[in-house]
RNA sequence: GGGCGUUUAGCUCAGUUGGGAGAGCGCCGCCCUUACAAGGCGGAGGUCGUGGGUUCAAGUCCCUCAACGCCCA
C-alpha cells in the first residue's frame, strides 16, 4: 500500500466525517446497555461565525466526548444555538436598513418574520463550522433556544415562578440601552474607568440667605434633582436641613436633606439627588418620599420634564448645562475624575440608569440551594478557584430584571385585560379574561437571552415533557465553558436546573481558559491580531487546530497562541502520518496474529513498557481536564520514543532480518501505533482514523474502538533500565562525534569498556542497536582502557567507549570537549559534596534521598578521575 | 476600594506530596542516511520578578514589595 509522502488533510476530513455522521456514530440512544455520559454544548450564538474560543471549547468537548464513547459510555453531546435577542435583532436591522426600510416601518410580526428567515438561511453558518472542526455532536438532537420544545419550556418556567411569587413587575431603576432600546440586566453592563469632570455648582436658598454646592460628574441629570443631601453629622451643614433650595435652569424648589448614605469626603460633602437617574439616588428618594422626575426619552434624548433643553441628545444637554451654569456664576470649578462608567455589553453604548417598569426574577430563594450545591460538592470546579467567584455573586446576587425592549426572543406570555386590568400569565395563548373580555393584549416585551439559555439542559432534552431522554441523561456529567459566562449562564442553569428538575444541570464545570494572542492580547477585529480557526483549519488541519488547542489547555492557564505552534503541530500530525507510512509499506504478506511472538527483542520490550506509562499519564491528564499533560505524553512518546528510537532500531530488522525476526518487528510496530493512535484520536480524529484503518486486523472505526487499557501492557523496568544504558551510549558516542565534526557517514571504530558484565551483557547482546544508531564500523569489548591516543573517550553511566576516526582526532579539541565535560561533572559533584558535608543533610533527610546522593557522589567522583585522566593522557602524548 | 491570576531559556509555556531546572519554537554546527528537509543528529542558552522567613534542603511553603492582566464595587 502507498501512502503519499506529506499528509493532505482536506479530503480525509471531509470523508470521515461523512462517514461517521451517516453510520450513527454521533447518535446517542436512549435505549442502551451502556452508561451514559452526557454534556450540552454552550450554544453559540446563531448569528456567530466559529472564533477560538469556540474552537477551544468545542475541541475539548469533542475530546471529552470521544475519549468517553471508546470508553464504553452512551455519550450524548447535545447541540444547538442561541437565538441571542440583541445580535439577531442587531444583524437584521442593519440588513433591512440597507434596503432603506426599519423595523418599526415594517412593523413587529413582519419583522420577527423576516429574523426567523434570516436564521433558515445564515443560521446554520456555525454548525458547519463546528462539523468542520470534528465535533462529534448528536446532531439529530440538534436544537434552537426559540425551537417549540424550549419556548415551551420557557414559558412553562415564567408561569411557574410568577405562580410561586418569585417574577414580579414593578417600577424600578434598571439599565437602559439608549442605542438598543431595552433593559440589561445587571450583568449585562460593562464597566469601564473614564477620566471625566467634576463639576461644582451653586444651588442658592430660597429665602436668598447663601447657598450649597453640590458636586456632580453628570450635571444634566440635575434636570431630575428633586433634594439636596447632606451626611446628618456633618457640622458645615449644621442646621440647615429642611431649607430650601432654588434648582438652578428650572427653579425648582426642593430640599436640603439629610442621608447616611452621603460620603462627606466626596466633594463638598452634598449631592444633589436625582432619584429617576441614579439607583443610589433612587433609594434615598424613597426614604424620603421624594419626587421621581424622569428627564429622558428611550433613545437618550431630553424630554419635556427637561424644560428649554428638551430634545437635545444627553451629551449635548451637559454641555449645555454646563455653559448656562457658568453663564449664571452658579459654577464654582471643574475638577478632572476618575469614575466608572457602564456600557452596554452588546454594543458598548453608555448605559443610563432608568426609571421603567421592567419584569423581575427574585434571585434569592433560588440562589439559596444553588451556593449549596456547589458547597456540597454535588457540583465541583475545575480549576477549584471559580467556585469561589460563583459564590461571591451568588451571595451578594440581586434581582435579575428580565424583560427586554426587543422584538426577537420569547414574548412574554402575560396578557393584560383592557376590560377589567387583569394579568393573566399563561402557557398557552389565552382567548378571553375570567371577567369574559376578549380584549387581551400580550405584553410587548420579551425575555432575557439568558432566560432561555439557563433551561438549556434540561429544555434541549424535551422538559417540561417526561421522556427517557431525561431520564438517562440528567444530569449531565460536564460543563465546559469559558469564564466569562458564570454569572449569565452557568449560576443560572445550576439555580434552574434545581428548581425545575431537583437535581444539578451537572456534575463538573470545567471553566477553559481565554485564547489570546502571542503576546497574551485580547484577540479582536480592532487589533488585527485574530487568528481564524477556520483558516487555520485550511492551512494546517483540523487535526494541528484541535492538538495545538488541546495540548496547551492547562486548567487556569491563558492560551497565548501563535500561528507558528499550529505550524508545529501540522508537522506532528505529518510525523505520525510518515511513522505510519514507514510501517505500512512494509507490511507485504503480513498477518496480524492474535498473539506477541514469545520471544521479543529488548527494543520491542522497552517501548510497550513506554506505551503502558503513556496510557497512564494521558488518562491522569484527561480524567482532570489536563489536556495539556495528555498532549505532551502523546508527542514525547510518537516523536520522541517511537520515531527517534523505535522505529531506527526496527529498520535493520525490516530490511534485513530474518523472516521470524522481521514479523516480530512488524507486530509490535502494528501493535503500539494502532494503540496510539487510539489514544490520540481525541486529540487527532481524522489522521488517526484515516490511518487506523489502514492497519491489519483493525475494526470498522476507531471512533468506535475500545479505549487502551494500560493493564494490557505492563512497565518492564529492566527493559527500560537496559535501554536507557543503551541510550546514553550511543548519546554519548554521537555528541562526541559532532564535536569533533565528524559527519554521520563517517563510520568510528570503537573499543567499549563495560562498567559490570551485566552492562555488558547487554551491550554485547543489542551491540547491533550501537552500530546503527552511533554509526560505529566496528566494536570490540576490553576489560582494559586503551591507550590515549586510541582517539575520544566516551564516559557515561555504566561503560565507556573508546573512539577512532580514521582521519584521525585532533588531541586539542579532545581536551577540550573533555574539559567542558569535566567542568559539568565538578559543577555538579561540588554540589553533592557540599550537601553531603552538612551535617543536618545525612542527620535529617530521609534515608533514601541521602544514599541516592552518596551514589551520585561515587559517580561524579568516578567520572571525574576517568576524564581527568584522559586529559593528564592526552597532554602527555604532546602536540 | 475588595478579590483573583500571572511573573521560570531570546519567544510561548510545563514543572503533582519541598530532594539532581524541562518542552516547543527560535538560534548555532553537521547531514538530502532507502518514513518524514513539514526531516535527522549534535550544541549553546536560565542568580526560576524583588527582599526576607521556615527547613538539612525552596521554582515549589509563609510574609513584604513590584510589574502586568482580569473580575467585582
Amino acid at each position: 500500500m502507498e501512502l503519499s509522502k506529506r499528509y493532505e488533510p482536506r479530503e480525509v476530513e471531509k470523508r470521515w466525517y461523512a462517514v461517521w455522521e451517516e453510520r450513527g456514530y454521533f447518535h446517542a440512544a436512549t435505549d442502551s446497555e451502556r452508561p451514559p455520559f452526557s454534556q450540552v454544548i454552550p450554544p453559540p450564538n446563531v448569528t456567530g461565525v466559529l472564533h477560538m474560543g469556540h474552537a477551544l471549547n468545542n475541541t475539548l468537548q469533542d475530546i471529552i466526548a470521544r475519549r468517553r464513547r471508546m470508553q464504553g459510555y452512551e455519550v450524548l453531546w447535545m447541540p444547538g444555538t442561541d437565538h441571542a435577542g440583541i445580535a439577531t435583532q442587531n444583524v437584521v436591522e442593519r440588513q433591512i436598513e440597507k434596503e432603506g426600510t426599519d423595523r418599526h416601518e415594517m412593523g413587529r410580526e413582519k419583522f420577527v418574520e423576516r429574523v426567523w428567515e434570516w436564521k433558515e438561511q445564515y443560521g446554520g453558518t456555525i454548525i458547519n463550522q463546528l462539523k468542520a472542526l470534528g465535533c462529534s455532536c448528536d446532531w439529530e438532537r440538534e436544537r434552537f433556544t426559540m425551537d417549540a420544545g424550549c419556548s415551551l419550556a420557557v414559558r412553562t418556567v415564567f408561569k411557574e415562578l410568577y405562580d410561586e411569587g418569585l417574577i414580579y413587575r414593578g417600577k424600578y431603576i434598571i439599565n437602559w440601552c439608549v442605542r438598543c432600546h431595552t433593559a440589561l440586566s445587571d450583568i449585562e453592563v460593562e464597566h469601564e474607568d473614564k477620566t471625566g469632570h467634576l463639576w461644582y455648582v451653586r444651588y442658592p436658598f430660597a429665602d436668598g440667605s447663601g447657598e450649597v454646592v453640590v458636586a456632580t460628574t453628570r450635571p444634566e441629570t440635575m434636570l431630575g434633582d428633586t433634594a439636596v443631601a447632606v451626611y446628618p453629622a456633618d457640622e458645615r451643614y449644621a442646621g440647615m436641613e429642611g431649607r430650601t433650595l432654588i434648582l438652578p435652569l428650572v427653579a425648582r424648589r426642593i430640599p436640603l436633606i439629610t442621608d447616611k448614605f452621603v460620603d462627606p469626603e466626596f466633594g463638598t460633602g452634598a449631592v444633589k439627588v436625582t432619584p429617576a437617574h441614579d439607583p443610589n439616588d433612587y433609594d434615598i428618594g424613597l426614604r424620603h418620599d421624594l419626587e421621581q422626575v424622569n428627564i429622558l426619552n428611550s433613545d437618550g434624548t431630553i424630554n419635556e420634564n427637561g424644560g428649554p433643553y428638551a430634545g437635545l441628545d444627553r451629551y449635548q444637554a451637559r454641555e449645555a448645562v454646563v455653559r448656562d451654569l457658568e453663564k449664571q456664576g452658579l459654577l464654582v470649578k471643574v475638577e478632572e475624575h476618575l469614575h466608572a462608567v457602564g456600557h452596554c455589553y452588546r454594543c458598548s453604548t453608555e448605559v443610563e440608569p432608568y426609571l421603567s417598569t421592567q419584569w423581575f426574577v427574585k434571585m434569592e430563594p433560588l440562589a439559596k440551594p444553588g451556593i449549596e450545591a456547589v458547597r456540597d460538592g454535588r457540583i465541583k470546579f475545575t480549576p477549584e478557584r471559580w467556585a469561589k467567584v460563583y459564590f461571591d455573586w451568588m451571595e451578594n446576587i440581586r434581582d435579575w430584571c428580565i424583560s427586554r425592549q426587543l422584538w426577537w426572543g420569547h414574548r412574554i406570555p402575560v396578557w393584560y385585560c383592557d376590560d377589567c386590568g387583569e394579568q393573566l400569565v399563561e402557557i398557552e395563548e389565552p382567548t378571553a379574561c375570567s371577567c369574559g373580555s376578549a380584549n387581551l393584549r400580550q405584553d410587548p416585551d420579551v425575555l432575557d437571552t439568558w432566560f432561555s439559555s439557563g433551561l438549556w439542559p434540561f429544555s434541549t432534552m424535551g422538559w417540561p415533557e417526561k421522556n427517557d431522554t431525561l431520564s438517562v441523561f440528567y444530569p449531565t456529567s460536564v460543563l465546559t465553558t469559558a469564564f466569562d459566562i458564570i454569572f449569565f449562564w452557568v449560576a443560572r442553569m445550576i439555580m434552574l436546573g434545581l428548581r425545575f428538575m431537583g437535581d444539578v444541570p451537572f456534575r463538573d464545570v470545567f471553566v477553559t481558559a481565554l485564547v489570546r494572542d502571542f503576546e497574551g492580547k485580547k484577540m479582536s477585529k480592532s487589533s488585527g491580531n485574530v487568528i481564524d480557526p477556520l483558516d487555520v483549519i485550511e492551512l494546517y488541519g483540523t487535526d494541528a487546530l484541535r492538538f495545538a488547542l488541546g495540548s496547551v489547555a492547562v486548567p487556569g492557564r491563558d492560551i497565548n497562541l501563535a500561528e507558528e505552534r499550529i505550524e508545529g503541530n501540522r508537522n506532528f500530525v505529518n510525523k505520525i502520518w510518515n511513522a505510519a507510512r514507514l510501517i505500512i509499506s512494509n507490511l507485504e504478506g503480513f498477518e496480524q496474529p492474535d498473539e506477541l511472538p514469545g520471544e521479543l527483542e529488548l527494543a520491542d520490550r522497552w517501548i510497550m513498557s513506554r506505551l503502558a506509562g503513556l496510557i497512564e499519564r494521558v488518562d491522569e491528564g484527561m480524567d482532570f481536564y489536563n489536556f495539556s499533560v495528555a498532549g505532551k505524553a502523546l508527542y514525547q512518546f510518537v516523536w520522541g520514543d517511537f520515531c527517534d528510537w523505535y522505529l531506527e532500531l526496527i529498520k535493520a530488522r525490516l530490511y534485513r532480518g530474518t523472516q521470524q525476526e522481521k514479523d516480530a518487528a512488524r507486530t509490535v510496530a502494528c501493535k503500539v501505533l494502532e494503540c496510539a493512535l487510539r489514544l490520540m484520536h481525541p486529540f487527532m480524529p481524522f489522521v488517526t482514523e484515516e490511518l487506523w484503518q489502514k492497519l491489519p486486523g483493525t475494526g470498522e472505526s476507531i471512533m468506535v474502538a475500545e479505549w487502551p487499557d494500560a493493564v494490557a501492557f505492563a512497565i518492564d523496568e529492566e527493559a527500560e533500565r537496559e535501554m536507557g544504558l543503551l541510550q546514553s551510549v550511543i548519546g554519548g558516542i554521537r555528541s562526541a562525534r559532532s564535536e569533533h565534526g565528524i559527519p554521520p557517514s563517517g563510520k568510528v571504530d570503537a573499543v567499549i569498556v563495560a562498567d559490570g558484565d551485566e552492562s555488558q551483557l547487554v551491550l554485547e547482546r543489542y551491540l547491533v542497536y550501537l552500530v546503527s544508531l552511533a554509526g560505529l564500523s566496528s566494536v570490540e569489548f576490553s576489560d582494559a582502557v586503551p591507550g590515549a591516543g586510541f582517539g575520544m573517550r566516551v564516559v557515561v553511566e555504566g561503560a565507556e567507549a573508546f573512539l577512532s576516526w580514521e582521519s584521525g582526532v585532533d588531541a586539542c579539541e579532545e581536551i577540550d570537549r573533555l574539559g567542558r565535560k569535566l567542568a559539568k561533572v565538578e559543577a555538579d559533584l561540588e554540589q553533592a559534596m557540599a550537601k553531603l558535608g552538612s551535617g543536618g543533610f545525612i542527620a535529617k533527610a530521609p534515608p533514601a534521598v541521602v544514599e541516592k546522593e552518596r551514589e551520585k557522589e561515587r559517580e561524579l567522583t568516578e567520572t571525574r578521575q576517568k576524564l581527568n585522566e584522559q586529559i593528564e593522557a592526552l597532554r602527555g602524548m604532546g602536540p
